[in-house]
DNA sequence: GTCTATAGGGTGATAGAC
DNA sequence: GTCTATCACCCTATAGAC
């Protein structure tokens, strides 16, 4: 796939600085052929950013198709935004880094797709200071901590490395769940 | 200063996508007056992210004479970092995206004083854990949920905006030491 | 679908006058 | 210290043959 093999070239030397001639080397095309494919580099950069977002929003429902308590959810949610992260980490590098490259009506899509999925994990601490399994908390300030947490994994969490999805998203979850749980309920869970 | 300047330009086109008469513009100069100060592109960048690492050392630094608890500390440090981001977001800015570009002995410096920096993270965690007010937790994986949680507010946490630094610190410190405070000892704090 | 040639406009950096 | 002119190269994208 000529979005995969892109993604790499670009999370290795960056958007601006990888040239077409690159691209078609990397996927062994001449320009002609590549152009076929691509329609223009910035077409390719939005594919990118899409296979991401859509693989992040797939998890994500299913997720809110399993139910379960706003802990399991949140707790669930992390398992699948580390799955992407580990599964894709060109990607999401590229994600993460190279957003700002995109223009027009591709930048706001992205930027309303981005923000989508950031109200489906503030829905779902809004939901546990309902129930009473979170304390009193600022959703918005929560769901950008954790996040963060989450997101940060990009710089180091990759598919051939020492640790899977699971080992990084479980101490995350027990860290993060701790650390909003209403008082009282702390010594379980 | 030509630096603060270059960062804002930076932050907002990018690095690469930024030419040499962008600067120029932006810092009122022209090409042979700019190249006097600066001595070359990369230079520039390398003082951009010269600039965030001096900051957030600093801030570690006062943050080791001041002495305390580990938990004190880690609030302390959460405190040194937003200060950092949220007085100089362009730099920051510049610092998480382009550091890629960098190349050769400066990418090796950069690296090492990055890394330098999430050692004094670490330390004080394994500091906690030794101690007994931190549970047992993987001091590595638990530094990277950390520098996630507080390094991913670049994107949003601004000088002229709503929160301060410290309106971000307090709730981030509040989630994490409850995150990993020892279970008996955690109703207080 | 894939090639080569080329358009048209940048790029970072330097030289040498003032 | 600052200017302008210029170097040598690279960029994305397209045209038109095969």
């Amino acid at each position: 796939m000529i979005i995969d093999m892109s993604a790499k070239v670009f999370a290795r030397g960056g958007y601006h600085a990888t040239g077409i001639t690159e691209l078609c080397v990397a996927n062994d095309l001449g320009k002609g052929a590549l152009y076929h494919y691509i329609g223009s580099k910035e077409e390719l950069l939005a594919a990118i950013h899409d296979r991401v977002m859509d693989e992040v929003m797939f998890g994500a429902n299913r997720v809110a198709e399993r139910g379960g308590t706003p802990s399991q959810q949140l707790a669930m949610l992390g398992d699948e935004l580390l799955d992407v992260i580990h599964l894709y980490p060109d990607h999401v590098w590229v994600f993460l880094h190279e957003f700002p490259a995109l223009t027009g009506e591709r930048a706001a899509q992205f930027r309303e797709r981005r923000r989508m999925y950031e109200r489906r994990v503030e829905a779902v601490l809004q939901a546990g200071v309902d129930t009473g399994e979170f304390r009193e908390l600022d959703p918005r300030l929560t769901t950008m901590a954790w996040l963060g947490m989450h997101n940060y994994t990009y710089l180091w969490l990759k598919s051939g490395g020492r640790l899977s999805a699971r080992d990084v998203a479980k101490p995350f979850a027990e860290i993060f769940m701790r650390g909003i749980a209403t008082p009282t309920s702390k010594d379980d869970e």
